[in-house]
DNA sequence: TTGTACGCGTTATCAT
DNA sequence: ATGATAACGCGTACAA
């Protein structure tokens, strides 16, 4: 086939083999010429190489993986492909993929059990050289199989009870303290938690560090009321709004912690469209530092995690597991941080 | 290897040749197992079945796709992962790619050729069935390169002046003159278009749109002003609320198009945080409806792209490509829709 | 119904 | 410096 044509979908593409026949060499220097060129004169080089620019030659993954007993493909099994966080930490792993000239296969869990359970069987069928992964459910026995089967796996964002993984998160008790503690600094002494379900593991270490800065400030336990909800989305942040509106006015707290950005961003609209002023009704901290939590009709106080450096972390521990012989699980923990903006400021 | 046991990582996992073994049954037996169940007495599945779970049997992907030629995969290359509407349509494509069987994979030019051709060298060394793209730009010459190929390619949200691939895209002329028209209706005379750069194409759509709905209206060209900005984020939709405010109050528009959702809440933050009022002051109409306009703290009016059907469409599109010998290529054009909200109804 | 043999494209080893 | 050959795991045509 000469350049500029195009081939039928379903035609085979040139081979090595191929390139050796129009080259008029063997099939081994063609192969030297991609792997060790150094081994080749460089007139045959040049022949060869001609070759297949002519020919359109490109390697054949598939083929490389067979030979090799594994692909060169890492893979990430989000969670939710719509929620910014897991977006922003899929970009660490691929500058990591990247830099190790891997590629990157991105799932979505769609944060339902069964497509994650197809995702990691097609990604089992690949060799992936590993997998990333925020479960759905960290202690699920899907990713015992994926382990037992001898593909190295990270768990992202969770934490798994045993310690049969590697593991990064970021310490959420400690980022429920900090967002505590700048609103008692602000001096607020009747606070919400606004967040749920506390099933989720994030939530319950969110509200636990909440409690424990407010314990250690000396404030009264009833003090700190938790409004739960149901989901971390929007709509339930508008609706836990309408909750603390009606909430007698000696009770109702000066100040919301939030489980999350989302539940925030609901609360603050709910709050502002009803005629309350943030943060002077109400002062709002958020979690995660979503882009959007800056945009805000008042901007958001934010809890902060080094979403880059998680993915990158991720990616560098999945690829020592699948290469260094003594590699050794490790749960790695990242501090997150406060971003303070109008929204306790004002 | 017994069951519960890990195999270390790097060493190759269980062939059907391990299971003919251990089975007692030759190799084509085992494969008639995978692939033609009802060719094989049910003593003998059995059998087969058993030395499978017990070897962990794991297909190799790589030795198919070998075999026959080509892979099951398909690849989106978006061009922002961080961007929600781009995430909706990966969301669509993954729905169709899930029905057919086939795995996706997702990866993320990041608006930067370099990535956007790296990633296609990639794809077309793993023999994917076919490839959707947003591309950085949609008359690249990569693109020729990997149709030349005879790889599969559909232009998503993209248009290309030729007709030498399909492509999907929503009709932005037609999106710009439904947000003005809406805005004539409610009986702006003065309207303002924020968005650039026009290079984009999209973005001169919009634009292009917005002034034939105008012009037809037979409301005066220079009452339909153009606040351009430089890219499509945030924070250039708050320098243009501040060049906005900055115009004497006679030539001030009442309303303002965005071209797109972003944009749009920057300018609503920008106007409410300066104590002007929207809808009363400005009335706002943004584009994409993301998740995020809903959830403003004035919700927000805005232009609605069928954004799972752009994906669904462009990954039929694309197998048809790969296996209809008899495919055609088609530009479909899907037809965007307003959902009117608090920020222009006030 | 089950078994045998070959080829897919690549790489590595061994010979020349 | 270059060539011949085997092997990776699977699917299938054909033989038994």
């Amino acid at each position: 086939m000469s350049v500029g044509e195009r081939r039928p979908p379903g035609a085979r593409s040139a081979s090595v083999k191929d390139v050796a026949a129009t080259a008029g060499v063997s099939l081994g220097t063609v192969s030297n010429v991609l792997n060790r060129p150094e081994r080749v004169s460089a007139a045959t080089r040049e022949r060869v190489e001609r070759a297949m620019n002519d020919l359109g030659f490109v390697r054949n993954e598939s083929a490389r993986a067979l030979r090799a007993g594994k692909s060169r493909t890492l893979a990430y099994v989000m969670l939710d492909a719509t929620n910014p966080f897991f977006t922003d930490v899929a970009q660490g792993i691929e500058l990591a993929a990247e830099a190790a000239d891997l590629s990157l296969f991105i799932c979505n869990s769609d944060n339902r059990a069964s497509r994650e359970d197809t995702h990691l069987g097609h990604l089992q069928q690949q060799r992936v050289q590993g997998i990333l992964i925020t479960p759905v459910d960290p202690e699920a026995d899907s990713l015992d199989t994926i382990a037992r089967h001898g593909t190295p796996l990270v768990i992202v964002d969770r934490i798994r009870h045993d310690e049969s993984f590697c593991s990064v998160a970021v310490d959420d008790v400690l980022g429920g303290r900090i967002a505590v503690e700048h609103l008692i600094d602000r001096g607020h002494t009747r606070v919400a938690f606004v967040g749920g379900p506390l099933s989720i593991g994030q939530v319950d270490d969110r509200w636990r560090g909440a409690r424990e800065a407010w314990a250690e400030a000396g404030l009264p336990e009833d003090a700190l009321i938790l409004i739960p909800t149901t989901a971390l989305s929007v709509s339930e942040g508008r609706s836990a709004g309408e909750r603390l509106a009606g909430l007698p006015s000696r009770r109702r707290p000066t100040a919301a912690f939030c489980a999350n950005d989302l539940i925030a961003l609901g609360l603050l609209q709910q709050t502002i469209s009803s005629g309350r002023k943030v943060p002077g009704d109400l002062a709002i901290v958020g979690y995660d530092d979503i882009e959007f939590a800056a945009a805000a009709a008042v901007p958001l106080t934010s809890v902060r995690q080094p979403r880059h450096e998680l993915g990158r972390m991720a990616a560098d521990l999945v690829m020592d597991e699948a290469d260094n012989p003594r590699h050794a699980h490790q749960q790695v923990t990242f501090t997150p941080e406060l971003v303070a903006r109008a929204s306790t400021l004002g």
